[in-house]
DNA sequence: TTGCGTGCAAATTTTTTGCAAGCAC
DNA sequence: GTGCTTGCAAAAAATTTGCACGCAA
């Protein structure tokens, strides 16, 4: 029983009480197979090209249905549209290179770790978080 | 020779080539003496409440010039419209209450640090940075 | 006096939504 | 068959911009 990643979240779509409609299932295919972070007008450039006619309030209606799945995760970098991603098994932070635009993953148990320590410090306890590195290459 | 924080930034911007007009003033003085962190729109309201008429158009305009001048911060929360704040003396990251939307300013060197080192470990050097706690009281 | 800054209204950009028709389960 | 989804076009929300006039230096 080897199914590809597409296909099993489809199945926990399904389980959530979500349906699975072509326009579906094409967006979690195409965002599956990103290895970048594309945002709403570009998903739906992409759907275009891959032959899935969705439009672009269905691109938007269902990256929100996504999210709210927990499939996907919505990055806000700096004066930028949204972008997303795939929410991966690891969770991680973003560095992009504001020479170039490229976007670096990266994590860090010790930054994870004082982050927690700071809010519970002040009473808090961390629902979740966004760290983004702005940076140039080292000369 | 005791001059407001407000007159000091004013004298800054002159000697940069940015003129001081009433409309400048009105809105750093604004942003000077708020302990909060106004958007565009909010900032429009209390500039006409203080009495000095500025146009939003003005607003965002005046916004840019004095970031470009590091005389302000932007600030971009999850699902927010742009929000404001005076660049102080000492860096801070911020965290936001999830339930009742407010905005608790900390510091870190331990994390400031943790972040330069790893930029360094693949060969970036950081620009600037964001981060945020999205956080909830704890129980 | 000179040209940078402002107001106003119109335009952009990104995202959301109402409504009738379509399709997943 | 039922009602959640979709497409389309219009609307909303946040921000930017063209242009003629005003004012800081």
């Amino acid at each position: 029983m080897s199914e590809t990643r597409a296909t099993q979240l489809e199945n926990a779509l399904r389980e959530a009480g979500v349906r699975v409609t072509r326009q579906r299932a094409a967006l979690l295919r195409i965002i599956a197979a990103s290895e970048d972070h594309p945002d709403a007008a570009e998903l739906h450039a992409r759907a275009e090209r891959a032959g899935a006619g969705v439009s672009l309030a269905t691109v938007y209606r269902t990256l929100t249905t996504l999210q709210a799945q927990g499939v996907i995760e919505k990055l806000e970098f700096q004066d930028q549209p949204a972008r997303w991603e795939a929410a991966d098994q690891h969770h991680h932070d973003h560095m992009i290179d504001v020479e170039t635009g490229a976007v670096v993953e990266f994590t860090s148990d010790r930054i994870e770790r004082l982050q927690a320590e700071i809010a519970a410090e002040m009473g808090y306890e961390i629902v979740h978080h966004r760290l983004e590195l702005y940076v140039r290459r080292a000369r």
